[in-house]
DNA sequence: ATAATTAATGAAAGAAAATGATTGATTTTT
DNA sequence: AAAAATCAATCATTTTCTTTCATTAATTAT
């Protein structure tokens, strides 16, 4: 499907809404337009005053309303969160399908995929409204709505949830400890947790340093199961290192 | 069958009204009239500013390049709606599983709903906000997101729905017509909308009174599957009023 | 009803716009 | 200073646009 100039134009100030900078190659990849093409709708949408160009991409103009919304703000860690998110980001390659678990770790690596012809699947209401803002397919789970984290779970998630196979899935969790392994404290959702890692070829835990040594009610999975990224070396590191993979991010 | 051509220029309309921005290609084979033809629509519909005229196709007016984003869409007809949503919510009993259609007019409606200990299944995003926040049971169909709508699409949104058996369900619609019946202009939402009828004892159809006379693309069923829920007579009204069941609220 | 008139349509040709590739200049990084 | 990346400028190609003209459909007058 061929774009249409305004339609291309509008995607590269969305995606500029999103990420506050973007680079020439990320647009061409993404657009599938040639970087001449890229360059005239950059310098264009600089003369309308839409965006500032600068060299190797474009930024957005300060003093627009670039702030982060309500829930973003609320988020605790959020520098480590982005940290841990831009990294995990950074792992989607082109033609990925991908799951990604609802949470507040999770929603951070949103922003930074620079893929296009991806497929994101989330059992998150939150993550699907900023998959579909950068123009990505996103499918989400169906079934029972839990109220406070606008988050599927449930058998009916589960069932949907074994439609799919995943290249990577990249999931939260509550706690990472050496024995009691991933844990998190609803039953219904440790057990969709559980099914996505199985049924993804690479499966990621993105936590920031809190989550270490915690326990919590439910087991999801032996830490072994899945990569870690994290922000900064939890205590007993190495023994981590013998156990799983364990990627820190700084 | 050959459209009238001003049928055909509501259609385009409707079309974009949806979709933010159509190329010409899409137009011709959708209305299967030539390029010459849609090309002269484009300019005359640009001329009594009813669309933007871009180079490709055509895009709605609205802010240049700030999207109208969903909730700002939500107030055309605010009141009529409201006064629609209210009644609607009024049909509502103790018990009931319900199913509620993505879209502006069905999502008023919510706003209303007393009752508690009642099941509500949607396909809209949106709506499952709203829903929880009510404290009542909310479920949603699974699948492909539609970008422009937050709505779930497709044949794995319709897999979703084979599962429930509804009560009553309420469901938006673009245009109503004696003949050509219910309307809408994309295929993938129009199969749900058909089976969402299907599959309820009672189905109502929430529409104000810009939607009557008025043709989209496809065909979602007989005006005499579901009760009309509407603002104000139409036209014709008589007419109507023989073919199906149709509740006028002031 | 039939003919004359007007409006709508589709096809085609040349003009205009958008695109992608290339080249050599400029900037940034090493 | 050299190498790499980015840039603006140019040109050939593709796509879309405007204009024109012949044909068909609808409307009006006879």
């Amino acid at each position: 499907m061929k774009l249409l100039t305004e339609e291309r134009q509008q995607m590269i100030l969305n995606l500029l809404k999103n990420k506050e900078i973007v680079k020439i190659n990320e647009l061409v990849k993404i657009t599938k337009a040639s970087e001449s093409t890229i360059r005239r709708d950059l310098n264009y949408l600089e003369s309308i005053n839409e965006l500032k160009r600068v060299h190797g991409g474009a930024r957005l103009l300060k003093g627009r309303f670039n702030e982060p919304s309500y829930s973003e703000k609320q988020v605790q860690n959020i520098k480590e969160k982005t940290l841990i998110g831009k990294y995990a980001a950074s792992l989607i390659e082109e033609g990925d399908c991908i799951y990604i678990d609802a949470g507040t770790s999770t929603i951070q690596m949103i922003d930074y995929i620079d893929k296009k012809d991806i497929v994101i699947v989330t059992n998150g209401l939150k993550n699907i409204d900023k998959i579909s803002e950068k123009n990505i397919e996103g499918y989400i789970l169906g079934g029972k709505v839990k109220k406070k984290t606008k988050a599927l779970v449930g058998s009916e998630a589960l069932k949907n949830l074994e439609k799919y196979r995943f290249d990577k899935c990249f999931m939260g969790i509550n706690g990472i400890h050496l024995e009691y392994g991933f844990t998190t404290p609803d039953s219904e959702e440790a057990i969709l947790k559980q099914r996505a890692i199985e049924l993804s070829k690479n499966a990621y835990v993105l936590a920031d340093e809190s989550k270490f040594g915690e326990i919590t009610f439910v087991n999801v999975s032996d830490i072994k199961k899945a990569t870690i990224i994290t922000n900064s070396e939890p205590e007993n590191y190495k023994k981590y290192k013998n156990k799983t993979t364990i990627k820190v991010v700084t």
